[in-house]
DNA sequence: AGCTGATATATTAGATATCAGAATTGTAAT
DNA sequence: ATTACAATTCTGATATCTAATATATCAGCT
């Protein structure tokens, strides 16, 4: 921590906790003392405490007035709203960026999606996972919108971190890669609003995902909340 | 400002500099000393900055890192940006809140812009500025979603913080109104997809509406970049 | 005895004041 | 006119102080 990188104390925290909250090592419901980690990392409290309420910002942690800090667990509602505005922002990137969407970019999506399937099979839940936001990834990275994308990443991060334990629930999975493999054959097909419609009005549509989201997350909910 | 408002400090002096912002005090190139705003406002830094760094992760200023604030001057990108991210979220909104878009709201919707087109006539830009606000407001306000009304009422504000001193430019304030026309008679027919679209791919479309932006806009950016 | 309410103590974030260092600006010499 | 250097200015970070919250203890009541 004592190597000057050249980026402010504070942005350099920033990015030790957003590892820590994706590894795992900080987990919803745990409490956060500014004194023990500025204490571990050999820093004072101001360029922590400024990182951290970059975090609650952007929904990482709630701070508790004069009180505690503690890591956000996700409720139903925040993960509609995250849905919702995901849905909005990757639904608008597909149409926006519509002229850049070459053949080879398709193509890669269904070799993502295709090893997606072959991952389910397999039973590999880590190479389902990065297949997935690769394919995601492939169209997302095509926009030059980049405060766009910086939101998207932060929304997407913040519903992947949430369950550390992910049970893999067969049926979400498989309806996936079905819904992915519309998107992609819509593209193929040249119809990128359909391609648009289903990201948002299915494949990120909260009330069509319930039934998967309220097995997959909530469980957890359970057992972190109170 | 020695009163106890039950919020902390630093979030006052984020509503101060965000009134600021919308009144004008604080305008585009303006540099910001945190002595000096520290000392008007009779409180320490720290708050102030934090106040300020949370201003940066929503676009307001600039942080020259050890060097100075500046408040923001919007690009053409920023621009196309915003256009982009309102669109999608606005869209989406109607999309998703279907059900509410009762009558009475399509009703007031249709209000609003009659107030524009008599505002254009009048020659009287505040009333026409502020139905444009309120009819968009008509429909934003239906939504659940609190982090994306947030974000969207921020977007905007930057938008129209922007440009001081707006010239009235009769040729876009007319094709406004006759897109609010197209996206009210879509609602009245039922046809919320068909409003939806307008909205994203026509009223928040940045190549559709570039060269009115680029006459609005960047004629202040002229005077307003270095 | 067990519970409730009040009070004291400890803990934690919020804010201030101070210190250190980088960037800019102005000046002088070439 | 340009460059090098010095002084100044302003941010970044630290250390300290203040105030609010939470916890534990104790008295009084049922």
């Amino acid at each position: 921590m004592n190597r000057i990188n050249n980026t402010s104390l504070r942005e350099q925290v920033y990015e030790i906790l957003r590892q820590d909250l994706d590894a795992g090592t900080l987990q919803p419901g745990d409490a956060i003392k500014l004194d023990t980690i500025a204490a571990r990392l050999g820093i004072s409290r101001t360029p922590l405490r400024e990182a951290l309420l970059r975090l609650e910002l952007e929904g990482f942690v709630t701070i508790k007035p004069r009180s505690g800090i503690v890591v956000r667990t996700l409720s139903e509602e925040d993960i509609r709203n995250l849905y919702q505005m995901i849905g909005a922002f990757e639904s608008s990137i597909l149409l926006t960026e519509s002229a850049a969407l070459t053949s080879e970019i398709i193509a890669s999506m269904r070799g993502c999606n295709d090893e997606m399937k072959t991952a389910i099979g397999a039973g590999d839940f880590d190479r389902y996972y990065l297949a997935n936001l690769s394919l995601h990834n492939s169209y997302i990275k095509l926009s030059r919108n980049r405060e766009l994308v910086r939101q998207v990443t932060i929304m997407k991060q913040r519903l992947y971190d949430f369950p550390r334990k992910p049970a893999f629930l067969r049926d979400w999975e498989e309806a996936s890669t079905s819904e992915h493999e519309s998107i992609v054959s819509a593209l193929e097909k040249g119809d990128v609003a359909e391609a648009a419609r289903i990201v948002r009005d299915v494949h990120w549509s909260f009330e069509v995902q319930k039934k998967f989201i309220q097995k997959y997350y909530l469980a957890d909910l359970e057992e972190a909340g109170s």
